[in-house]
DNA sequence: AAGCTCGCCAACCGCCCCGTC
DNA sequence: TGACGGGGCGGTTGGCGAGCT
């Protein structure tokens, strides 16, 4: 017999999160700072054991966190990586801003491994799989239709990528000589490459549970600026910087204005301390309230508990609160409108929250 | 339209490590 | 030094939605 769960011991609420739950860890976690989960649930107010509460703010709430696709890089990144490190998820995270080793992990299981099955490499390998695996990979009739990855869609054996001296990538042919060939994805390349794609300044506590390393960031050469925002529901959409000039600002959400905000601050104070001091964040609710609705952010801290703006409904307002954010870089303190989370939480039409 | 299958992904489980007492 | 608790991590599960019949 196993021993019990945290959860199973103390008849605690398991399975998925209710916004209301989200609110209140979202808030707590606001408040507090990330503490002793532990203590979590119950200073939350939750019924949740604490792990869950942590699991649910990492892989959820967490305002950094990026969400959707993974772009061409990041699984380029994740195979080079994968093929380094194995099954150690949050070590692979750790090179993707944004993204949990959970979501990389699910990722992995459900598209990467099946391309590379597909081509004909063995997922654990990354080494090409015997005549009859490849016969018997493609005897599942594999048809997800989904594109591969530009190196994969070339014979393991054929290519390998090289990195030129402009920083681009290519795939030289390689030695068709067994021993002499490179395998496809050559790590420490890939390593490389992501030096280049790395945020700078971004080193927040919470963030640096993903990011720990400054590393040089050249947006010229690649389409990688941050996406970092708090995009609480599955059905939210994510700041996309290619998108933003046609993205309806009506449409955006609350978590999508905090990444927009986000990027802006990073940007323009790159060499700013406040950015880089990244101390815990002082969200100060009881300012907050005795400000009728906008909570004061102690910007001598980090940026990690930038959320809950009110309603920020077009761009007129965006443009504003960029300009709100960007005075950060001289203020030591700045208010903003509050507004609950629940418009990420639950959506424009749902009636369950309502803007404090 | 209803039932079924399948894939995705959020969340849980259990193990391990580390710090504290 | 061992017990204990908290946190982190990787493996696994199961709910849900999309697509198909």
């Amino acid at each position: 017999m196993g021993r019990q769960s945290c959860c199973a011991k103390q008849k605690l609420r398991k399975g998925l999160w209710s916004p209301e739950e989200d609110e209140k860890l979202f808030n707590h976690i606001a408040r507090y700072g990330v503490g002793c989960w532990s203590s979590v649930p119950k200073l939350a107010g939750l019924q949740r054991c604490g792990k869950s509460c942590r699991l649910r703010w990492i892989n959820y709430l967490r305002p950094d966190l990026k969400r959707g696709m993974f772009s061409q890089q990041e699984e380029d990144l994740i195979l080079g990586l994968h093929q380094v490190l194995g099954n150690r998820w949050a070590q692979i995270a750790a090179h993707l801003p944004g993204r949990t080793d959970n979501e990389i992990k699910n990722f992995w299981n459900s598209c990467l491994k099946k391309k590379l099955m597909k081509q004909g490499i063995d997922p654990n390998t990354h080494k090409p799989l015997s005549e009859s695996e490849v016969k018997a990979t493609n005897e599942k009739n594999y048809t997800d239709g989904a594109s591969l990855p530009q190196s994969l869609q070339m014979h393991p054996h054929e290519i390998a990528p090289v990195s030129t001296d402009n920083g681009t990538v290519q795939f030289a042919e390689a030695s068709k000589d067994p021993m002499d060939s490179k395998l496809i994805y050559d790590p420490f390349f890939l390593l490389e490459f992501q030096e280049r794609v790395n945020l700078h300044g971004y080193r927040s506590s919470l963030m640096g549970q993903c990011q720990k390393t400054q590393t040089i960031y050249d947006h010229n050469q690649f389409d990688v600026k941050p996406k970092i925002g708090f995009s609480s529901m599955p059905n939210l959409t994510n700041y996309d910087v290619q998108g933003i000039a046609e993205t309806e600002f009506s449409a955006i959400s609350a978590s999508t204005m905090s990444s927009l905000i986000f990027n802006e601050l990073k940007e323009s104070s790159s060499n700013n301390s406040i950015v880089n001091s990244s101390a815990n964040a002082t969200l100060e609710l009881d300012k907050m309230v005795e400000d009728g609705g906008s909570f004061s952010w102690d910007a001598e801290n980090s940026f990690e508990s930038l959320f809950q703006f009110n309603e920020i409904k077009s761009e007129e307002n965006a443009s504003h609160w960029q300009g709100q954010l960007q005075a950060l870089c001289t203020d030591d303190y700045i208010s903003y409108p509050l507004m609950s989370v629940s418009q990420d939480l639950v959506g424009e039409n749902a009636d369950t929250f309502h803007p404090i």
